[in-house]
DNA sequence: CGGCGAGATGTTTACGTCAACATGGGACGG
DNA sequence: CCGTCCCATGTTGACGTAAACATCTCGCCG
């Protein structure tokens, strides 16, 4: 008596797994090897048992079943990605450009994101991803603490860390911060500004420690006084405020603020209080976020190319899952200054 | 001779397992069953046991393999989610909820990202999803062409569509966009406006036919006459090119746009042209986004809960694959009118 | 014309887990 | 004091795949 059978009809009460590659052996009167071999696109099988082969899986439905695979090759071709804020400007680009690059290699993608990213939760996402599940990590997260002393990496599990701090084991991959808030620094006393206000974002992240230290060492390169630094959360309504307060003093022409989000707060608070941007305040922001260009004034920018972040993260991952590959040298992504209408010279 | 053992030696050019429950086993000095029952948290061990064994998994450094978890069981406990455009505002929205919703149940989600929404490419995600290494699928496409009758469905894989078209045969969660639409146009004719135009989102997309339906609708049950659409593709730009247009007509007063980003564009246009906002014309988008209430003027919109979204995907879906419940009515979250300072009575 | 190598195909087995069944010892009731 | 039942624990096997090894069939060369 034939064991319960995979067929589709009505009951639907059943569990059904699909058929196996013992099915399509049956129906194709070969071997279940053979079977193996046809799906693994080897060479050495006739051709004649191929097309048989094949039929004969398109007949039953074949689909490989990928847990027995990984049980028996100890690979699951997929990755993980540790995320916090999602929906965050940045991060969903680099999601998307994560997988746009890992799909064509055949790899899947694993999301864990975590709430908030403290210790225990990262942690915590690196049990969950089972050590087991995935080939690799790539760990995506804005703002933490991560110290490569306190992580717990978990045996051999390859890692890439998309950030700008170089301070760990893994491969590390960014966008150039320092070089674009020196850009952006640059670009505004270059148009005769005597100094540059900088708003922000919050101290627990390398990326905006890296952009408020950059600003910072481009001033004083200059020779210029650095001003108090207003601190904000990246949201809009952050910039709002610290807007609120810049724009009370007569004596700010020129701000460098550390995301696009709060700039368009800082533009608005400009606007409640009617200073013309940018005839009385210059503004620049930084990531180049597909609205930027329709703010009012259009904002001068620094674009980053997150796809490249992705792509590269992608690449130092499998080099280090194929090949054992270790860290090499941090990579870091240009960017580049779009000059629109938020910037002129000094009234 | 032992074969080669998990070592987390120096040479690390071995493609090491993890170690398994026979490992712990050895190291308990137990079976492999009793470390397997421990690790399910079965009720039927001996405290003492249950000890000894959980600290020979802490010792050995054991995690469970999942793949041969799922091969045993048939269950994955995983998600896919085919989304499109992922790093589109409400999309991932939507995803961070859904990961949120699922996380908890024990699940995680495999992004399966389709570069567009042909029917080809979302066929091929299916196959690439492979049937088997997920329990169920969310579909998250923008604009598409899924006719129920193309799509081929694999064998039982339990399936949410978040859409507004009810065509489907699975389950389907989506914002209420008709009733979001109509509370956008009707707030607009409360203030006194003769009638209201209209930017839409692309006519591929359901969710951009329902708002545009639902306008045109309000319009004529009000008795007013239905301007010409303007259509846009949901990006700034579009709404932009658009807004030029609109703005060189006099006879506008009032504009419900199809989303955030559009309006955002169309209050660039206005500001170009010199029409003000409210006074000359009103301006209401549809998103909300986290940005709208920065934009100048802050921007009166329709919220839309994503998240609520994607908490009823999930556990329509899970539900899906416990019970092998069939599709139940369509789920339709209601929106909310959030007024701020860009809507106002007619000049 | 016999032997040998190459290529096609089959057979066996292990990957790690857990359900199902087997075993064995102790508690408790009659 | 014996039988019975319950609970802790052990043993066996199967999930689907693919590597390793075994066969078998040719064709070709000396």
């Amino acid at each position: 008596m034939p064991r319960q059978t995979a067929t589709s009809s009505a009951s639907g009460r059943t569990r059904r797994r699909g058929p196996s590659m013992a099915d399509v052996a049956r129906e194709a009167g070969v071997s279940g090897q053979t079977v193996s071999r046809v799906a693994n696109g080897k060479t050495n099988v006739d051709d004649a048992t191929r097309e048989r082969v094949l039929a004969a899986m398109r007949r039953v439905g074949y689909r490989p079943n990928s847990a027995a695979r990984a049980l028996r090759n100890g690979r699951f071709r997929s990755i993980g990605v540790i995320i916090s804020a999602l929906p965050t400007f940045g991060n969903s680009r680099t999601l998307d450009a994560i997988a746009a690059a890992v799909v064509p290699e055949g790899f899947s993608i694993v999301l864990m994101p975590v709430a908030r990213p403290t210790q225990g939760e990262v942690t915590g996402a690196f049990s969950t991803l089972n050590e087991q599940a995935v080939d690799g990590v790539i760990i995506l997260i804005e703002q933490h603490q991560l110290d490569q002393s306190e992580i717990e990496l978990p045996h051999g599990l390859p890692v890439v860390v998309i950030d700008s701090s170089a301070r760990y084991d893994y491969p590390v991959v960014d966008n150039d911060q320092a070089d674009g808030a020196a850009r952006a620094t640059g670009h505004l006393l270059d148009l005769g500004h005597e100094t540059v206000w900088h708003i922000a974002g919050p101290p627990q992240s390398y990326s905006a420690e890296r952009r408020r230290k950059s600003w910072q060492a481009t001033l004083e390169r200059a020779g210029r006084v650095v001003p108090p630094v207003f601190p904000g959360d990246w949201s809009p309504e952050s910039g709002y405020q610290a807007g609120l307060r810049l724009a009370a003093d007569p004596a700010v022409t020129a701000v460098f603020v550390a995301n696009d989000q709060m700039a368009l707060g800082l533009l608005r608070a400009l606007h409640e209080t009617g200073r013309a941007v940018p005839a009385e305040v210059s503004v620049v922001g930084f990531d180049d976020m597909e609205e930027s260009a329709h703010f009012w004034p259009p904002l001068t920018t620094i674009r980053q190319s997150f796809e490249a972040v992705g792509r590269h993260a992608v690449e130092a991952l499998l080099a280090e899952i194929e090949t054992g590959a270790e860290a090499g040298e941090p990579v870091t992504l240009p960017t580049e200054l779009v000059i629109r209408s938020s910037t002129a010279p000094p009234p």
